[in-house]
This record gives C-alpha cells, sequence and structure tokens, in this order.
DNA sequence: AATGAATGAGTATTCATTCAT
DNA sequence: TATGAATGAATACTCATTCAT
C-alpha cells in the first residue's frame, strides 16, 4: 500500500530527506510545545535543529505544510493506537477503554500533543479562519458518539437526546483535550487522573436506577 | 493656610477618554475574537475602530496594557454576575446554578470572552512563559471545588478522593470554557447545552445509591 | 538548549559576509560622521549603501552591536597604529610623539574618528546611561599620565601634583580628541596644527628655569 | 521625579507668560541635562514641568525655539558674568581671569552649561548640518585671540604664528568646555583643577627665557 | 542537498506637532 | 492660557520566503 505526500515536488523521499524532513518536525513539535505556535519561528525550528532556515524550506513548501505534516502525523500514530479500543464488548467498557487509551496515548506523546494542541487552535488562513478547529460537529466526536449510541440503544446508558449525546462527546473529548496542557506539569498524576475520568463518566452515561 | 488646585471640570474629558478606551478595548476583542491573538495587531484593532494608530497608543501605553484591561474587565464583569451562585442553598443546586450562570454568562458576553481565552492562552511574557494561564490549581477552580467539598461533606455528593474532587472541578470548568469556542457557530443551542451539561455534572456528582 | 545535529561538517570563509559587514560598517561611519548619531537610522545606513533595512539587521543582530563593532575597529586600528610611541626614550619625545601619532590617526581616520565620537557621547542605555563614555578617570588617560610621571620623576618636567598630572592628561586627550571635528573642515591644516600642539604641550610640561 | 510647578493666581498674563516659559526652559535644561539631547522629548520636559504637551507647543512655536531659547539665555548670562575680564591690565593676568571666570561661570550653572553642550552638538537641521557648532574660526574664539595677540605683541607672550594664535585659543576653550562634562561627578574638585589650568595656560603662552 | 544572503512586508512604539475646546 | 486628543511619520526589529551558488 502506498502513502501519498502532499505534493512537495518530489516523488520519491530519499533516506536523507526522510531523515532531515524526521528531524526538523521533531525540532518544530520541541519548539512549539515549549514556546507556543506565534513564538515558534522558522528560524527557533531551524536554531534548534542546528541547520540554516533555508533547509526547512527546502524540506517543506511552506510553515503551513510544515505544520500539516506535523498534525497529520499525530492522527496517523493516534489512529494505530486506539484500535485496541475496539476491541471491547460493552458500550461501558468501550467508553473507558476509550478514556484510557487516549489519556494514555497523551501521557506517551506529551510534546507532540501539546505541539498540535497549539496549531490546531492557533493556525489561522490568510483571512483569519481557523485552519484547522472544525464546530462542533468535528469528524473526532463521531466514534465517542456512537459508542454512546450503542449504550443507550442497547439500554446500559440512560436515554440520551441526539444533542444530549453530543454534548457528552463534546464534554469527554474536551475534558481528554485539556489534560495535555496539565502534563506540562511534573507533579501531575495522569493516572489518578485516568481513573477519576473513567468513573466522572461513567456515573455520568450509565442507566439510572428507577 | 488653603492651597487651591486648578480642578478643571473632569466631566467631558474623563467621558471622551472613556469612550475612546471603550472603543478601542471593543474593536480589540472583536479583532482578536474573530482573527485570533496573535493576527491582532494594533493596526487591525486601529483600522477597525477608523483610527490612527498612534491613537491607541495614546490612550494604552503598552499592547500588553491594553489587553489587561480586556482581561480585568471580563473578570469585573464575571464576578458581578456570578453573585448569584452564593445565593443556592444546597450542593447540588449551587452546583447547577454555577454551570448555568456561567454558561449563561458566556452566551451574553461571546466574543469578550473568546477574545479574553485567546489571550490568556496566547499572551506571553518575553521569556516565552504565559502571562495568564496559570497551572492546574488555578484560583478560578478554588469555587467549584468548594461546592464539591460541601456536597461531598454533607453527604448529597458521593465520595471524592481530594484529588478527584480537583479532577471534577477541572472537568466542569473545562465544559463551561469550551463553551465559549461553540458560540461561534450562530447554530449552537446554548440552552439546551446547559440543561444537558447540568444534567451530566449532577449525575457524576451525586451520592450513588446503595 | 539542546540542537539536534546532523553533522554538515563544513565551515566555509563568508567573504561575502565580510565584505558586507564592513560595508555596512563604512556606510554607518559615513552617516554618523555625516548626519550625527541621532540621525543614523539603520534605514538612512541601508540607503546609502543601497540594500533594504533587513539586510543590516541580518549581519548585525542590533543597531548596538553595529556600533560596538564600529567603535571597537577604530580601538584595533588604533593600538596597532599607537605602538611606535613606545619606542620613544625621553618623556618629551613621548610625549611629543604622543600627541603626533594620535593627530597623525585622527587625520588617517576622519570618519571613522568623527563617528565613534557621536557613538561615544550619544549612545546611551534604556535608563539613559551613556554606553561608552566614562568619567575622568578613564582608561584612555592612564598612558599619558604614566608619560607624565616618568618626566617627572625623571627630572625633565616640572613639578606636578596628582591631580596636576591628571588636568594635564585630560587637556591633552580634549585638544587631540576636538581636533576630529576641526578635520570636518577641508581647509584645516593638520600638520600645522599638530606642530602647534606638540608646542604647546612641551612647554607646558617642561622643567622651568631657576 | 520633582515637578516645578507654577501656583496660579489673578497675576499679569505677561507674568505667567514669562514665568510658563521659564518654568518650561528650565525643565527642559535638566532634562537635556540628565538624560541628553536626543532622549529629551517634550513629553518628557512637560512631564518633568507637570504640564500638557500642549503648553510647550503653545509657548513655544517649536522645538527648535525652545532650545534656541536655552543657548541663547546662556550666552546672555555668560556675557554679563565675563565684563570682569576686561578689568584686567596685563595679558596673562586677563587670560588668566578668562580661564577662572569662565570655569567659575560653568561650575555656577553646571546644568545650564551642559545642556546647551548637548544642545549645541546635537541639534541639526533637517538636512543633517549642525544647527549651532561652527568651524573653528568660531566667534567664540574671537576674545581668546584678542588676549593673546596682545600679550605677543606687549612682549610678555612668546611669538604666536597667526595659527599658533588660533591653535592655542582653541585648547584654552576646549580645556574650557569639557570641564562642564566632568562636573557632573560631584568629586570633581573644579579650584584645584582651575589652578591647574591657568598654570598650564600661563606655562604655554609666557615668553621664553634666551 | 544545503546554505548564506537578501528581501519586503509587518510588528509595537515614540514623537513633534496640530487643533478644537 | 491650557489641554487632551489625535495624527502620521519615523524608529528598530522580526519573519517567511526566495534564490544563486
Amino acid at each position: 500500500m502506498e502513502t501519498k505526500n502532499i505534493s512537495t515536488g518530489h516523488s520519491k523521499e530519499s533516506f536523507i530527506e526522510k531523515a532531515r524532513r524526521a528531524q526538523i518536525m521533531e525540532c518544530a513539535i520541541e519548539t512549539i510545545a515549549e514556546r507556543g505556535f506565534a513564538q515558534a519561528s522558522i528560524g527557533q525550528i531551524a536554531k534548534r535543529a542546528g541547520i540554516s532556515k533555508g533547509v526547512v524550506s527546502y524540506h517543506f513548501s511552506s510553515k503551513e505544510e510544515l505544520m500539516h505534516h506535523i498534525v497529520t502525523a499525530l492522527y496517523v500514530d493516534g489512529a494505530a493506537f486506539m484500535s485496541r479500543i475496539a476491541e471491547e464488548t460493552t458500550p461501558a467498557s468501550m467508553l473507558r477503554s476509550y478514556i484510557e487509551t487516549n489519556l494514555a496515548f497523551i501521557g506517551a506523546h506529551k510534546q507532540h500533543v501539546a505541539a498540535v494542541m497549539e496549531i490546531v487552535w492557533n493556525a489561522r488562513t490568510e483571512d483569519g479562519k481557523l485552519l484547522y478547529a472544525k464546530p462542533a460537529n468535528d469528524a473526532i466526536l463521531v466514534p465517542l458518539e456512537a459508542i454512546i449510541r450503542w449504550g443507550q440503544e442497547e439500554g446500559s446508558f440512560r436515554a440520551f437526546s441526539e444533542f444530549g449525546a453530543r454534548v457528552m462527546a463534546m464534554t469527554i473529548r474536551n475534558a481528554i483535550d485539556r489534560a495535555g496542557s496539565l502534563l506540562a506539569d511534573p507533579a501531575f498524576d495522569i493516572e489518578a487522573y485516568t481513573l477519576e475520568m473513567a468513573t466522572l463518566f461513567d456515573l455520568a452515561t450509565r442507566r439510572q436506577p428507577d
């Protein structure tokens, strides 16, 4: 199976090409995570990589393209990581797995997640619109909503209006996403956080006793 | 012996001054909310206000000061708005009021809230540290944690570990804050959102039947 | 800050870099000498060099750094030029050589000297203190005072109080420094000036007959 | 920072006008002396005077005019102060008196002198030419040259070429002028300086024994 | 494949001056 | 007389991008 690159004019990637792109992306991630999107100039990134600014432009046709690759790479990694969720057999365990798996992924990719959050909430088009962040009906909510509806139909979750399912999905997603920022604090206990989160949303979703 | 001050009538001059500052702040808020913190240059703000850049510098000694006023103004407005929460007499109703009141405030100050979020998450000092955003133990969580602990001690909420109370507070706060972004979508139904949110966290906090 | 180097391993002498820096320094010197420190903006300097403002910023990280290089370059040139003074074998001839050599150097570096004078007397730190000019006990007076004390101890100079030696040194230095300004006038005869100066200070320092 | 306010009262308008102009000039002198010509903005001067910028523009048609008044006022004061020099009856005593009187004047008008020096060496026309400082044949040298020629013709001074007389005059004037800067140092002993200076130039001018 | 050099638009801020009140 | 308000040009500096080598 072949993966196509966003066209940079290079149909093939040599080893050096790949290494350089990886190096630049890594340094960009570190810079964005540490200093924020706005402060992550190409110059800063290049300096951290110990290369000249021109190299960055050589390997990525624009800053925007570099950012796009950083975002995409995280989504690709994430998708692979998340596959285990689908193995769960009940809505409640799947929801718990969703929370645990996502937080585990975030814990394992602190900087990359932090950088992508920065990009998603700050990268804009020339006319000022957010480039990545989308309104409430974001595709990222789809799997979550599916779990919730499954639980509802299957009876182990309480009754949700369509909008109620979406709000629940958004709230869960928000709680997960914001965990990314919290990880900057080295004292932050991600495992305890995961446990509390799982409990919270288990209670919030389960069918109530009569 | 008395010394007389040359006191000229202040009401008029301070009116113009106040009006301009208000106008500039409003235009800054609109610009930040629509285009993001990084794109909200003094030039952009001035252009929106139909004035020259110098006017902004005349009324605000620095961009930082302008931002500070925008942030402070929202906190002042918010504090007044939130007073009604304290009137509630049970933990559950107070938590519900906290959510409702906060979301109502956000709904009534969409742009201002959006702008302050932008500032809080993007304004940085020269050395790259976030100027406003503070770690997880932010003061903003204090009232929420107090409600949760009250409910726990009083028995109507379930048992929380200390950390559990904090996680709950953070999750509620996140859900409220992110509502700000959602309001950009004109189709977004804030009242329904409020209702779902209140239910969600009521279930998540209430004491569980044996 | 860590850098992730992929070793490039070659360090090339940049002829262009040196040439540009030299060109910019030269144009800066001309601009400062002709129009004064305050009027010597980066824009003016760039315009004279026929380059864009950005080029100046590219080669010198700040205006202050450019000024520092201009000052330092003159001191380096000067130190080399002045070595001949030390070859003299009597206080009087050494004092004469000091005056002649300094004036010769000034005559040979009119603009550079004028520019450095401008910088020294005008460049200030943010809090308003002069950046280069130091109080009366400046290091520049040390060699002159040494000559005078030598002459006094050796007997060919008249008796000086400690302060008298300093005043003499300051006066000589002033006379030399101000020559820089006089050179702006093309009619100014530096050789005649040198002769008169040497005579003046020879008479002012020599031991008086009983 | 102290403000020199004038009391408002029901006095003549010309009194107020004079008082304001004097106040502004005084504050301008302090500002220039302390912070340098380039840092002495109208805003700074007005702030020190405790008035608005507009007042300065109201009383002085331009910054240039304000500077001109400051320079002129010093010359007027100086001319009056210097009258005693003319009472001397020998060239040597007159030269000594010139030095003593000038240094005494400088000592008595530290800030004003320092400010005027700043103005003279920094104020420029739009095309970059110095507005006040003139070439070597400056009018200020005339009286000094007259003393020297008198001494020469009368026989108590050594023989001077025409240019020699000018150089001597310039050197004396330089030594006097630079004393202005030295006064910033509170440890500077102006009386001892005066004594040394008088001796120095007495020796440099007197007729030499055969 | 990489780079040093250059550009030009864009940043916040300062300032002398003007003017209606 | 005095002032607050406004202006517009000027300041140093940053940055993504281009390009010849």
